[in-house]
DNA sequence: TACCAGGAGAAAA
DNA sequence: TTTTCTCATGGT
């Protein structure tokens, strides 16, 4: 089944989360490029870990993908040493840089539809839908809904998710609902992810948080 | 010391 | 087809 979430109610979570957060200036990268990689580094991860990797791939290369290709893997691996998951994503990286030149860079890629582009960065080996959606907002400026786990977790809490829905299920949902809006999409999403690190580990239930008001909504279960 | 983090793929059931 | 396991460092 299908979760269906008001438009309105939407729009009061996300005027919430501006009105405590302000607006967070994402995707943090200095280049397309950059995001994408980032993208990769940062699944099961949290950025602050991400960007002492970047650091030291940078020192090591420069941001492009055939630099970080003409790295060994095993330097590679060495400098995202401090992301976690290191070894499997200097494969990953690889295996996306190599991708990203075969299909023509960023030129080629823009190219694309929307649908055509998420199917392409599918089926590189470690992009699942998580980072493809990344890939496409904040790389390629595409109206796509990021949904990651703080996304299920914050709107479960609301009582707007069951909270075992598919993950194509609450972006067509979010997505359909909202409308195809680029900058809402960047933002929420940012917006999510940071009352997500900020509070959800911090305060188990809902309603402890600034988005107390949204939880008297006659269809919020509040059970952490 | 134990738990968890902005996932994804492979293996097992 | 669905569930479970693995990858790994670093902060709390």
């Amino acid at each position: 089944m299908a979760a269906r979430i008001e438009r309105g109610r939407l729009l009061a979570i996300f005027a919430h989360l501006f009105s405590t957060y302000g607006p967070q200036d994402w995707w943090p990268a200095k280049t397309p490029f950059e995001v994408m990689v980032g993208a990769v580094l940062t699944q099961h991860t949290s950025w602050t870990h991400v960007v002492r990797g970047l650091e030291r791939l940078g020192a090591r290369a420069p941001l492009t993908a055939r630099a970080i290709l003409a790295l060994p893997e095993t330097e590679l691996a060495d400098c995202l040493r401090p992301v976690g998951y290191f070894n499997i994503k200097a494969r990953r990286l690889r295996a996306f840089c190599a991708a990203y030149l075969d299909q023509g860079e960023q030129n080629g890629l823009s190219r694309l539809t929307t649908a055509e582009l998420r199917h392409r960065l599918l089926g590189v080996k470690g992009v699942g839908p998580e980072t493809a959606d990344d890939i496409l907002l904040y790389a390629f400026d595409r109206p796509v809904f990021v949904v990651d786990a703080y996304t299920r977790r914050i709107f479960s809490r609301l009582g707007e998710l069951a909270g075992n829905e598919g993950y194509e299920t609450i972006r067509h949902s979010l997505e359909t609902t909202l409308g195809p809006d680029i900058a809402l999409y960047n933002e929420y999403h940012a917006l999510i992810v940071r009352h997500g690190k900020e509070i959800c580990r911090t305060k188990p239930r809902c309603g402890e948080c600034c988005l107390a008001d949204c939880c008297a909504h006659p269809g919020s279960s509040s059970q952490g």
